[in-house]
DNA sequence: AATGAATGAGACTTCATTCAT
DNA sequence: CATGAATGAAGTCTCATTCAT
């Protein structure tokens, strides 16, 4: 996976390109529109990008790359397993919260899906976020904090798809609930279900 | 909600184009594709629906009204709320692992963004999927098959949230799991996760 | 010209078509639209009528015969030229106005000007009318009731041009004026130009 | 009504519109024989112009622009109110024999009827020109030289529904009479009857 | 680096008409 | 006499992309 480094030029269109998706879905991404949203023409956007595949391309990229240093970070600093996933779940609900946009071009996967390269793109993003959440988890069964009467890999989809799907309701309801909010109230109860000192 | 009753034609239709979204994504959902893929003429699909807004309108009420009379079903039947839990659990894999062309129908929040009617459409199947659930796992709370130390509310993403991400990898990867092993062993897990019994 | 005798289905019909051509022009005549407004299927119309062309023929035999005949009856009748001018001013003014819906046929050179038979029938529809109140102001010019200081084929385009932007005038305005006061008042202004005690 | 300015390209478009409709009626105004007759592609027409209706929109504003300054011109001339009514007939049948093509869109009610915007601009365009008529003729009135002795709404309809008629009989005998020799024929007439010194 | 102009492909949809029943 | 189903042709318009400047 190539380190990319994009362009001013190129990170101006990524972000207008995400706002672009995000309020009307992949649809409303078109070049006539993108190159309005950021603000010259069309063909301008040909000497940044190759072709718009290659624009959806930089935004996961873009977004995925952060994601997983984040993750990272949070993997290497201090405190048991079940801490981190709690800061993975802050983290996150976080961050969408004060960048909507990007909750579409993360839950791509139906919209990428006639082109392969995308869609392998998105599918990589996410596996490799569930096993970089499945260490977490293995850390903290090791350590103690997290039960261990469940296989990993029964628990790491609890927890992505839980989250994913607190997520979804949030974009479905127009981004009017306080994510954070929820987000907290998600941890205290994954605590309840995670934690090592609630198996029976 | 209105109890539509579709004529054959129709209903050939509806599957034709389920079969083409799941295959390619919306996108993929063009008159002339779904003309060829029925067997007849672009102008005649408009012999049966208004136009192609009617058509993903009526897929989504053919689906919903199945899944919704099926759960109906399901609740009305004996037995506790965590034996229902499972029987919905058992009920949507086994569905969708004969039929994975539903699947993006079903997961089609993001595509469908792009009309308003639709978007409406596949929100309230979502919520009235969960009030479902949510009502099941109130019924289990009182019963005493289900734990009460944590919120219904609370319960019910990681219910649908975990479904949901399991059967999107299944996708993801092309169906090639066996989804039904999947969810004998997804409910494995869940049950430990909420049955009474497990509360510390 | 053949003398058409029409059934009542066809009369329903030409009727039906009438409407919509003045409801919205040519355009909106569409043999669905008129199957609907008809009351029986598409097929149905071409049990009645060999294609759409022949509903529109059938149109302008229908009116124009109409016209024909109360124009002939209206020179045969007792009175002079100038008396007969006056008549015709005021059969047509009547006609209209209690039958708007014929108006846009009777004006209808644009409409069918991509069909050469139609436009052909169209222009001696006029061309008909024309020569008929031509012989009208003859007999009044010889009957000493009109003014005989201007040649008839000077007379017959004013009286024919005012009396057709009254009516233009009316149906732009959506119908809205009297037409029948109007087309008083018209008659006196043109009785002062045409009557022969006007010359100078 | 704004003061538009068209590019070159747009004048073409224009240009080839209006020869489309004087040839074959709205009907035969298809982006495809618009395309084909300016000599570029369909897509090409949407740089120029959002839509369709926007074409016919800016040919109206076009050429009753036009005309709208002409009259002016001749209203701020010198001469009387008769002699001004004769330079309108003079200018408009000259204009007409010149420019054929423009015929059609300056007798457009019956054709654009199924566009509410474009109606209305039609309906603009003819009751301006009708309300500087009347100017002219009360001008007339006032400087002795037009019959007073009927009044200025009386007259007007007469005085354009001839030139209509007149023009409408060239157009449907496919333009075959000389134009300018018939506007000089009917000057002569309405001479005689609009001619103050003819008032019995 | 940027753009105005252009385009081939293809989208959805409507039209008049036909055919089997 | 009537219709449900179907269609070829054609309509308007949008898309991603290219090219000359």
């Amino acid at each position: 996976m190539e380190m990319a480094n994009y362009s001013n030029r190129q990170i101006e269109i990524i972000n207008a390109a995400t706002k672009l998706i995000n309020g009307g879905g992949i649809q409303s991404l078109t070049t006539k529109a993108l190159s309005e949203s950021v603000g010259f023409s069309e063909p301008a956007l040909y000497r940044h990008f190759k072709n718009k595949t290659e624009i959806l391309s930089a935004m996961l990229q873009f977004y995925g790359q952060r994601l997983k240093e984040k993750i990272n970070e949070i993997i290497n600093d201090e405190g048991n397993g079940l801490f981190k996933l709690e800061r993975i779940v802050k983290y996150q609900f976080d961050h969408f919260s004060r960048h909507p946009a990007i909750v579409m071009v993360i839950f791509a996967e139906a919209s990428f899906q006639n082109d392969a390269m995308l869609s392998e793109k998105v599918k990589n993003l996410m596996s490799n976020k569930k096993s970089k959440v499945e260490a977490i988890i293995k850390m903290g069964q090791l350590d103690g904090s997290i039960r261990n009467d469940i296989d990993t890999e029964q628990l790491s989809p609890i927890f992505m798809g839980t989250m994913r799907f607190t997520i979804l309701q949030w974009r479905m309801n127009h981004y009017k609930a306080d994510l954070n909010h929820q987000g907290v109230e998600l941890w205290e109860t994954m605590h309840s279900m995670f934690a090592a000192e609630n198996m029976k």
